[in-house]
DNA sequence: AAGGCGGGGGC
DNA sequence: GCCCCAGCCTT
């Protein structure tokens, strides 16, 4: 079989998170309390809360104000409320058991399309279509050449996506998740690091722009003023990430004039702007 | 198709 | 201060 550099990636990469080995209830609990809250802040919780109910009928068997209260700080606790409500229809009409189909999992209150296809993928290793956050935004980028995906999924999205999918698509949607989530992350991605960059089409439209870039486009202009603005920048971040524009404001050998020359010249390559040079 | 729902961390 | 985070549910 053909290697796959995103699942070549995952393999070197993957973070060891407690709920990629445990039971389909250790994963549904992972999933009420990742919606809308990040990993670093899950990881306590999630351990207490699967030492304290290893089952759905041991959540069940207690109090909801137990379960809220057990909560903490995590936010949203009607997610709380949803699980434990979830638990008690888990134990009472599926036989303490997690369904593993799409349609007996969105029966269960507070499972929305998201979780449930997250459940069946991760924890029975069902080929679902698992459009989180980070998956979206790495297929915007990486398919449809746009930084960000639109707020909710559209049903074309959903339709190209699902033709995507490979034949081992759990495997394939933790690995896309991951990456998203380590290096196609929604600010300052990491896209030296990404096993796709090379065909990559948000990259090739050019994007990450530098920040020197987005401020050089911001500014517009292309008057003294707004290089007045550039030369600053350039002097302030002298400690910054190496750019062309960095390399060209310490090569000594160039004078002021020259040196504006080809600032102005890189900065036309790279926004697409016409800059004059101030004299 | 919007809007509400929590809280904490990063810049 | 604003953005972001493995969304869901009700207008």
């Amino acid at each position: 079989m053909k290697p796959d550099p995103i699942l070549d990636w995952f393999e070197k990469n993957k973070r060891d998170l407690p709920w990629r080995n445990t039971s389909p209830w250790g994963v549904m609990i992972s999933e009420f309390m990742l919606q809308q809250t990040p990993v670093k802040r899950v990881l306590p919780k999630w351990h207490e809360w699967i030492d304290r109910w290893p089952t759905p009928a041991d959540l069940a068997a207690s109090k909801k104000s137990e379960a809220i209260h057990a909560w903490g700080r995590l936010g949203y606790p009607r997610r709380a409320i949803r699980l434990h409500e979830s638990a008690a229809a888990i134990a009472d009409k599926f036989e303490n058991q997690v369904p593993r189909s799409l349609e007996d999992l969105r029966t269960l209150p507070g499972v929305g399309e998201y979780t449930a296809a997250a459940i069946a993928s991760f924890a029975y290793g069902e080929s679902a279509l698992v459009m989180d956050i980070n998956i979206r935004r790495f297929f915007a980028r990486s398919i449809d050449g746009i930084e960000s995906p639109t707020p909710s999924p559209s049903q074309i999205e959903r339709r190209l996506r699902a033709e995507l999918i490979p034949q081992d698509g759990a495997l394939w949607a933790a690995a896309t998740m991951e990456l998203g989530a380590l290096v196609c992350t929604a600010r300052t991605p990491l896209c030296d690091q990404c096993p796709v960059k090379k065909i990559c089409a948000w990259r090739a439209a050019g994007y990450p722009k530098s920040e020197i870039v987005k401020k050089s486009q911001a500014w517009a202009g292309t008057d003294r003023q707004c290089r007045g603005l550039m030369v600053q920048h350039l002097r302030e971040n002298k400690s910054a990430t190496q750019s062309v524009l960095y390399k060209l404001w310490h090569d000594k050998d160039q004078s002021e004039r020259a040196l504006k020359s080809l600032i102005a010249d890189h900065l036309i390559e790279a926004t697409g702007n016409k800059y004059k040079l101030a004299d």
